[in-house]
DNA sequence: CATATTTGACCACG
DNA sequence: CGTGGTCAAATATG
């Protein structure tokens, strides 16, 4: 019935390279354009942008897709090295040009590698009470899902700001002792649909999603159906794997809006209501034409 | 009962 | 001392 592990197993794979590849040479286009005299820097930083948003919506949409295999880890290490190289790329356009950057980006792009290293050894949760903005990776998009499984612990009303800031850190930082935080703020300027500035700090050490669920799906390979539905509760978004409201990650406080950042409006058939209180899943790609919005998501970007 | 969110308090940094 | 990040008790939900 879902032929997510089924003869369609090639099919994502093969359009996640093919997109990859489309989208490096984006990229490799834009920078050069950049050097070019009378270059539009924004516009670049702009379109780098776009592409950095559009690689991690494609990697949250393929994410519950991948079958368990080595390929699917290693196609989607390669899209999340693929979203640090945009990250890096815009630091970098930023720092260059001058150009708007947001507010936690003041330090700039950093890899978490020092931080990382600096918190071995310790025990959850010895953080600091207070961190700076070092060793942080400002992303600014439209899209919350990012195929990590989060907690809600706190929010605070930011001074100067229209909406509140919300802090999640990783749900297994207590079993694994994942040091993964991140911040999730709207962005100011009403854009349509709305921009998300978030902050990750820290990396992942806990093996969640595509690892964590290797498990379950070898353990009911047997019926692709069983696997696929584990698959689908680890995957889907936090608000859509759990309608409680009160255990959604992003639904807090006016947070309602983001659920459509989860499905897109170009998706059909959700089964999300404007209320976000009731949903009609488990989230399956069954019915959402992938191909199709996938061809979408390319020629967006041309 | 287990788990997640909410929210005021606390605390460190600048 | 103001601000932002975290804690933890209270609360909500299945």
């Amino acid at each position: 019935m879902l032929s997510c592990c089924g003869e369609g197993e090639g099919r994502p794979i093969k359009s996640l390279v093919e997109m990859e590849m489309q989208m490096q040479m984006q990229m490799e286009m834009a920078a050069p354009r950049c050097t070019s005299p009378g270059c539009n820097h924004g516009t670049v930083i702009e379109e780098i942008s776009r592409a950095h948003e559009l690689t991690s919506q494609l990697r949250a949409f393929l994410l519950p897709l991948l079958p368990s295999s080595s390929l699917s880890e290693l196609a989607v290490d390669h899209l999340t090295e693929m979203i640090e190289c945009y990250n890096s790329a815009l630091s970098m356009l930023r720092a260059a040009g001058g150009c708007r950057s947001t507010p936690s980006d003041a330090s700039g792009y950093c890899a978490d590698d020092q931080k990382r290293k600096r918190l071995e050894g310790s025990e959850w949760p010895v953080v600091p009470k207070k961190r700076r903005n070092e060793n942080c990776r400002p992303i600014v998009t439209s899209v919350l899902y990012d195929g990590y499984q989060w907690r809600k612990y706190g929010q605070k009303v930011i001074h100067g700001a229209t909406h509140p800031k919300s802090y999640f850190r990783c749900t297994y930082s207590k079993d694994q002792g994942c040091p993964a935080t991140k911040t999730v703020q709207r962005d100011e300027s009403d854009a349509d649909p709305p921009k998300y500035i978030v902050v990750y700090r820290m990396a992942h050490t806990c093996r969640t999603n595509m690892d964590a669920n290797l498990p379950y799906a070898l353990e009911s390979s047997a019926t692709d159906t069983t696997s696929v539905v584990v698959r689908h509760q680890h995957f889907c978004p936090p608000s859509a794997a759990t309608p409680n409201p009160s255990q959604s990650s992003y639904l807090s406080d006016g947070d309602q809006e983001l659920m459509h950042l989860v499905f897109p409006q170009e998706v059909p058939g959700t089964g999300l209501d404007t209320e976000g209180e009731t949903l009609s899943l488990p989230w399956t790609w069954e019915s959402l034409e992938l191909d199709a919005y996938l061809k979408t998501m390319m020629d967006s970007m041309y």
